[in-house]
DNA sequence: CAATCTGTTTTTTTT
DNA sequence: AAACAGATTG
C-alpha cells in the first residue's frame, strides 16, 4: 500500500525488534526497491533510540554523547557500590555477580515499563500501604532494596555519563513526552512509521511511537499475538490489545487469513494448537493454506532411548529427508535452549552431518588454544601449559607438566621466565616443545596488545590460519568463522593502557558467566549459503522459514517448562493494566509465552515438520511426550521410533595415574572432586592451579578466614578487643584495605569476626582438632575450628564457614566428612557447621543416619581418583570462575604421578 | 493410599 | 528451584 501511494522512502521509519529482523527486512526490501531500501531508516527500537540519545544528549542532561555499557560493565560499575548499600534482604553471597545480575534485570524491566527509580520506590510504598499480608510485606522489603539499588545505579550512570540498553528506549521516550517541541520537530521529518512484530513492543517503545507518530495516524503495524515470545523483556499481550483501544485511538485493525508459507497439513497442526491457546486478546482465525496439501503429515517421533538417542533419531530423519530431496541447507533444527543446541550441534557433527552453528565462541577449542596462549603472557604459573592443544609439537606430556609445575611452585618468577631457563627433569620432547613455545611467544609480554599477539600467532608463527584456509570441510570453516568472530571481539575492546591481556581474559570470564557472549554466535552472512543444517533456538527462528523443520526436546516437564519466578519481582502496579500482584501476572504471561514459542516453532515449516522426544531418562525411567503434542490434533502422525545406533561414545577416557603410597585427602579436595572431577585433576593432581578468580567479597571472606585461623591457634578464650586487634593487622596487610569502597567490606568483615569471637564464648572452649578417618586404604582429614563444652557437659566440634547457609550445604558426600571424622576420631563429640554470615548452625550429628551411605560415597570418590576418572562437569556458572577455565579440554598424553 | 524421599532434568535476550 | 517418575515409608 505504501509502495503504491508513492511514499518518499527518506521520510519512512521502519522499526523492528532485533538486528536480525532488521537485516532480513532490509534485504527483502532491497530485492524489490534497492534505492528505497538505502534511503529509508530500518533498524531496532534500540538503534533508533541511540540516535536520539546522541542527537539530544544535551537536552537529556549529558555534557557529551554518553557511552553505552553492556551488562558486564554495569556489574563492574556496581560491584563496589552494593557493598555500601547495606542490603539485608538480598544478602551478598560469596560472589555478588549473580545478585547484581538479578537486580539489573529487575531494573531493566522497570525501564521497559518507563518506571523511574523514584517511581519504583513510590510503587513499593503504595504496595506497602495497600496490602498488609505478611507475604506482601516481605515482597515490599525486597522491592524496597531493589529501588535502592535502582537509584544508586541511575545516579552512577548519570555521574559517569553512561547509558545502558534500557536507557536507549526509556530516555528518549521520556524526553519526547516531557518535551513536545522536540517531538514535533522530529515528526516533521517522518511521513510514516512501520512497526514489524508489534506484539513484541513494550511500554517504553509504545511511548516512543506515540511521540514520533501523529497519535498513530501515520503508524502501520504488523503483529501476531500468537508470536509474542519476548514477554520477559516487557512485551505484553496487553500492548497489542491496547493498540486500538487506548494507545492509538482510532487505529484500524485487519486480519490476514491466507498463509503463503506452509502446506495445509502443517497449517492444520498449528491452527489446531492455536485454537487451544489460552491467550488474552487472541481471536480465532481460520487460515487458508495457499500452497495446498503435500500428502505428508507432520510427525512426532518418540525416540526409544535417552536424550543422546534423540540425536540419533534426528540424524536418521535428516538423512531420510535428504534422500527425498531436502538438502542440508533446507533443514533447520530448533530447540529451546542454547546449551542443548550446542550438544545437538556436536552430536550431529559426530554423526557426519554438517551443521551451521558455532556455539559459544569462547568454548570452542581453537579459540581456547589462543586464549590459553594469551594467558601464558600474564600467568606466572603457566597453567595453560597443561592444555592439550591438538597441534603437533605444542603439547607437553603429563610427566613434563609435573616437572614444570614443580619448578614454578617454588619461585615467584615473572610470567614466561620458564621459557629461558632449563627445567629439571624434562624429557627431550618436552625440551623441544618448550623451545617451540619460546619461538611462539618471543618478544611478547604481559603488556602486549592482545590483537597484535593473536594476529602474529595465527598468521606468522603458526600454520593455524593457513591450514584453515586450505581446508574445505565444514569443521574447518566453522573454526575459521569462530576465530574470525573472536578476533573481531578482541579488536572491539576499548583501548586502554596497562595490562590489556588480563582485562580481556577477565572480561571473557564475565561474559560467559552472564551468557552475554551470544552475539558472537551469529554466523556471518557470507557463510549462510553453506550446505549445512541450520541450528537455532526457537526464539532465534522467529521470522524465518525452512522447507523442513526438526524440533527436539518435546518432553513433558521440559516443554512447556515454566521459567523460575524472577528473584526480584516487580512491585504491584508497575506493569500497566496488569491488575493484581505483579508476580501472578508474570506467571500467566509466562505460560502464554511458551505456547507462543511452540506456535512460532511449528509455523517455521513450509513442507515438513518433525518433532522429537526421548522416552527414557538415564535412570531408565520413562519420559512422556509434551502435552503440546496432543494439542496439535489428529493430523500429526505419532509413533515410537528406534533410531540407528551411530556408536557415538561420549564417555571420558580415564587418565593414566600413578598414586604413590597411601593417600590422604583433605575434605575440601573431595568437595572439589564432587563439583568437578576435571578441576580436581588440574588443581590437585597436576598441581597447576593458579589463583582462583576472586571478587572483593571473596577476598573479604579470605581475610576473615586468616583471622579465624590465627585465633584458633590460641589455646585460650579471646576477648572481643583482642579479636579486633588481630583483625586490624590482617585487614591492613590485605590488598582489600587499599581498594575503593573498602570500608563497606570492612564493616562486613568486622561483623563476621565479632560473631566468630562471640560463638567461641558459648561454652567452655577447647582447641580445634585435626581429625582423620579411613575409607579403604585412604585417609580423609578434617580440620575443626574449635570445640565447646556446654553447661550440661555436652561436647560439640565446630566447623566454621564464613558465608551464608545454603540449602544445598548437605548435598553430596564430602560435606559429611566432618561428621564421619567426629564419629571415628572424637567419640563423645557432636559435630556442627556454623555459618558466620547468618549465624545458622547445622547439627551434623542429626544426620548420623546417613553416615554409612556417605562413607560409601566418599569411598567411590577415592576409588575414582585412583582409577584416573576426571571427567569435566561444565557449567556456565562455575567454569568462568575456575582457574582452569582457559586450560580445560582434552587431557595431555602421559602418566600423571602424584603423592596425596 | 498419601506423604516423603531420590534422582533426573531443565529458559528465552534488545547496541 | 521446581516438575516429574518412581521407590519407599507410614
Amino acid at each position: 500500500m505504501l509502495e503504491r501511494d508513492n511514499v518518499d522512502p527518506r521520510r519512512l521509519v521502519v522499526m523492528t525488534y532485533s538486528n536480525k529482523a532488521a537485516g532480513e527486512l532490509s534485504e527483502r526490501i532491497a530485492k524489490r526497491r534497492p534505492d528505497a531500501a538505502a534511503a529509508m531508516w530500518i533498524g531496532t527500537f534500540h538503534a533508533y533510540g541511540l540516535n536520539l540519545v546522541k542527537q539530544f544528549h544535551q537536552a537529556l542532561g549529558f555534557s557529551r554523547e554518553p557511552r553505552l555499557i553492556d551488562r558486564a560493565e554495569a556489574i563492574d560499575l556496581m560491584l563496589d557500590r552494593v557493598a555500601g548499600l547495606n542490603l539485608t534482604h538480598y544478602r551478598e553471597l560469596y560472589d555478588p555477580t549473580d545478585k547484581l545480575r538479578d537486580f539489573l534485570s529487575a531494573i531493566s524491566r522497570a525501564q521497559d515499563e518507563v518506571v523511574s527509580a523514584d517511581r519504583y520506590a513510590e510503587l513499593v510504598e503504595e504496595m506497602r500501604a495497600l496490602d498488609h499480608s505478611s507475604e506482601t510485606q516481605e515482597r515490599v522489603k525486597r522491592a524496597r532494596e531493589v529501588a535502592q539499588v535502582y537509584k544508586s545505579y541511575t545516579d552512577l550512570k548519570r555521574a559517569l555519563e553512561r547509558i545502558d540498553f534500557g536507557d536507549l528506549v526509556a530516555l528518549p521516550a521520556e524526553l519526547l513526552t516531557r518535551n513536545p517541541t522536540i517531538a514535533a520537530q522530529l515528526r516533521e521529518d517522518i511521513d510514516h512509521v512501520l512497526v514489524d512484530e508489534y506484539q513484541d513492543v513494550n511500554r517504553a517503545s509504545v511511548q516512543l511511537l506515540k511521540a514520533i507518530t501523529n497519535q498513530g495516524r501515520n503508524l502501520w503495524c504488523v503483529g501476531d499475538v500468537r508470536q509474542s515470545i519476548y514477554r520477559f523483556r516487557g512485551a505484553s499481550s496487553l500492548n497489542l490489545a491496547r493498540f486500538d483501544h487506548g494507545d492509538f485511538t482510532g487505529a484500524m485493525r485487519d486480519q490476514l487469513d491466507t498463509n503463503y508459507r506452509s502446506r495445509e497439513e502443517i497449517v492444520e497442526a498449528y491452527s489446531t494448537f492455536a485454537d487451544g491457546m489460552t491467550l488474552a486478546g487472541a481471536t480465532s482465525v481460520k487460515l487458508k493454506a495457499h500452497r495446498g496439501r503435500l500428502g505428508r503429515p507432520p510427525e512426532f517421533r518418540h525416540i526409544d532411548g535417552i536424550t543422546e538417542n534423540e540425536i540419533d533419531g534426528v540424524a536418521d530423519a535428516i538423512a531420510e529427508l535428504r534422500a527425498e530431496g531436502y538438502s542440508y541447507r533446507d533443514q533447520a533444527l530448533l530447540c529451546r535452549g542454547n546449551d542443548r543446541l550446542a550438544e545437538l550441534g556436536r552430536g550431529l557433527e559426530a554423526r557426519g552431518i554438517p551443521v551451521l552453528y558455532l556455539g559459544s565462541v569462547f568454548e570452542r577449542p581453537e579459540v581456547k588454544d589462543l586464549l590459553a596462549w594469551l594467558s601464558l603472557l600474564v600467568d606466572r604459573r603457566a597453567m595453560a601449559m597443561a592444555r592439550d592443544t591438538g597441534i603437533p609439537g605444542m603439547t607437553l606430556s603429563l610427566e613434563d607438566i609435573g616437572a614444570l609445575s614443580d619448578a614454578l611452585n617454588d619461585d615467584a618468577l615473572p610470567p614466561l621466565a620458564w621459557l629461558g631457563s632449563g627445567v629439571a627433569g624434562f624429557s627431550s620432547d618436552g625440551i623441544a616443545t618448550i623451545a617451540r613455545y619460546s619461538a611462539l611467544l618471543d618478544g611478547f609480554d604481559a603488556r602486549s596488545a592482545p590483537w597484535d599477539v593473536l594476529a602474529q600467532l595465527l598468521l606468522d608463527r603458526t600454520r593455524i590460519a593457513a591450514d584453515i584456509c586450505s581446508s574445505n570441510d565444514m569443521a574447518a570453516r566453522a573454526k575459521g568463522i569462530a576465530i574470525w568472530q573472536f578476533l573481531n571481539f578482541v579488536r572491539a575492546q576499548p583501548l586502554s593502557s596497562g595490562n590489556a591481556i588480563s582485562r580481556l581474559l577477565e572480561r571473557i570470564r564475565r561474559l560467559v558467566r552472564l551468557s552475554d557472549d551470544r552475539d558472537l554466535r551469529h554466523i556471518p552472512q557470507a557463510a549462510q549459503g553453506i550446505d549445512a543444517i541450520r541450528l537455532m533456538t526457537m526464539h532465534g527462528s522467529k521470522g524465518l522459514e525452512f522447507p523442513a523443520v526438526h524440533v527436539t526436546g518435546m518432553t513433558k516437564g521440559s516443554f512447556p517448562k515454566r521459567n523460575p519466578a524472577p528473584t526480584c519481582p516487580p512491585p504491584d502496579g508497575m506493569i500497566k493494566d496488569a491488575g493484581g500482584a505483579g508476580i501472578d501476572f508474570a506467571a500467566r504471561e509466562d505460560e502464554d509465552e511458551l505456547q507462543c514459542l511452540f506456535y512460532v516453532a511449528l509455523s517455521r515449516a513450509k513442507d515438513r515438520l518433525i518433532l522429537y522426544s526421548p522416552n527414557k531418562d538415564t535412570a531408565n525411567r520413562k519420559r512422556n511426550p509434551s502435552d503440546f503434542i496432543a494439542r496439535m490434533g489428529k493430523g500429526v502422525e505419532s509413533r515410537i521410533v528406534s533410531a540407528t545406533n551411530y556408536g557415538i561414545d561420549n564417555s571420558d577416557a580415564p587418565v593414566a595415574i600413578n598414586l604413590i603410597g597411601e593417600s590422604t585427602y583433605w575434605q575440601h579436595q573431595l568437595s572439589v572432586y564432587e563439583r568437578c572431577p576435571r578441576r580436581f585433576f588440574y588443581t590437585y593432581v597436576l598441581n597447576v592451579g593458579g589463583k582462583r578468580v576472586t571478587s572483593s567479597f571473596e577476598d573479604m571472606h579470605e581475610v576473615v578466614r586468616r583471622v579465624i585461623t590465627e585465633l584458633n591457634a590460641a589455646e585460650t578464650a579471646i576477648d572481643l578487643a583482642t579479636a579486633r586487634d588481630v583483625f586490624d593487622v590482617h585487614w591492613n596487610s590485605s590488598e582489600l584495605a587499599s581498594r575503593q569502597a573498602s570500608t563497606a567490606y570492612r564493616v562486613l568483615a568486622d561483623e563476621l569476626v565479632t560473631r566468630f569471637a562471640l560463638t567461641r564464648a558459648e561454652g567452655t572452649l577447647e582447641p580445634g582438632q585435626s581429625l582423620r578417618f579411613k575409607v579403604g586404604s585412604a585417609t580423609i582429614r578434617v580440620n575443626f575450628d574449635y570445640s565447646l563444652v556446654d553447661g550440661t557437659g555436652r561436647k560439640t566440634l565446630r566447623y566454621i564457614q564464613t558465608g551464608h547457609h545454603k540449602k544445598t550445604v548437605l548435598t553430596g558426600n564430602a560435606a559429611f566428612a566432618p561428621l564421619l571424622a567426629a564419629q571415628h576420631a572424637a567419640p563423645g563429640y557432636g559435630a556442627e557447621l556454623l555459618h558466620l554470615s547468618d549465624g545458622i548452625r547445622v547439627a551434623l550429628s542429626d544426620h548420623a543416619g546417613k553416615a554409612a551411605d556417605k562413607r560409601a560415597g566418599i569411598g567411590k570418590i577415592v576409588d575414582a581418583i585412583a582409577a584416573g576418572q576426571f571427567e569435566p562437569k561444565p557449567s556456565n556458572r562455575s567454569c568462568p570462575k575456575c582457574p582452569a577455565f582457559f586450560t580445560c579440554g582434552t587431557v595431555p598424553p602421559g602418566t600423571a604421578q602424584k603423592k596425596f
